[in-house]
DNA sequence: ATCATGGTTAGCCATACGTCTAACTATACC
DNA sequence: GGTATAGTTAGACGTATGGCTAACCATGAT
């Protein structure tokens, strides 16, 4: 029952918008900076710039910055929470539907006897 | 590159919001009528049926009228892509960590000449 | 036929979101 | 110092989101 939790709304959230999904592909193949980020999605500098404050508070990416140029880099980790929401939804189906299948198992052996 | 796919983004957008989270959670252990729902929300009876219907339109639930009672039941196989993008994800950084290990790997060889 | 129950539609409202422009700061380079 | 480069801040703007009320079907029960 992680539902209320904050983090995996911002997470989701933050996953939600194709440019930001672009970005962190992009960041999958290394860091980068703001700028290098900003070219493909043919956006405006601070538009990028509120994407990626969105992934940084999401906790999606970490940034550092180095004299005036501010790099980029993905948090594997961060994902995790997501991958074990799912993991828990299917285990739920999963359970239920053991359940059934137990059910339909004891209503056979009840007719077989 | 699945990351301009519109379908991604309605998926994620509709597992950010707690409550849609909750109902999912709900369905996981078997299909309930919308009032059954609502109930545990503490919200009215529209804003609810707004929820369901972005969980429907994500393709995450299915629903059915018989009667007068609306069923909803949770669709598994709905989240699979979700599930893809991440693996998706997660081989790009590991593609990327694995070449910098040959790298690394190549770099202390040559040394050891 | 009447009434209660379960759901639906329409419309309002405040806030959040994604985008932009314009103006500003900070660092590198000549 | 002067200029280009990289990023930042502030504010505006239209649309989307999440919530509500009120009124409206539709169906099952009496």
């Amino acid at each position: 029952m992680a539902n209320h939790d904050p983090d995996l709304s911002r997470l989701f959230h933050a996953l939600a918008d194709p440019t930001r999904r672009g970005i962190l592909t992009r960041l999958a193949e290394g860091p980068a900076p703001v700028t290098a980020l900003a070219g493909p999605t043919g956006l405006r500098l601070p538009t990028v710039m509120r994407h990626l404050a969105v992934l940084e508070e999401a906790g999606l990416i970490a940034t550092s910055k180095d004299g005036r140029v501010r790099s980029c880099a993905v948090v594997p980790a961060a994902f995790e929470p997501v991958r074990t929401w799912l993991d828990e939804q299917r285990a739920l189906w999963e359970g239920r539907l053991d359940r059934l299948d137990d059910y339909v198992m004891n209503l056979m052996k009840e007719r077989s006897q």
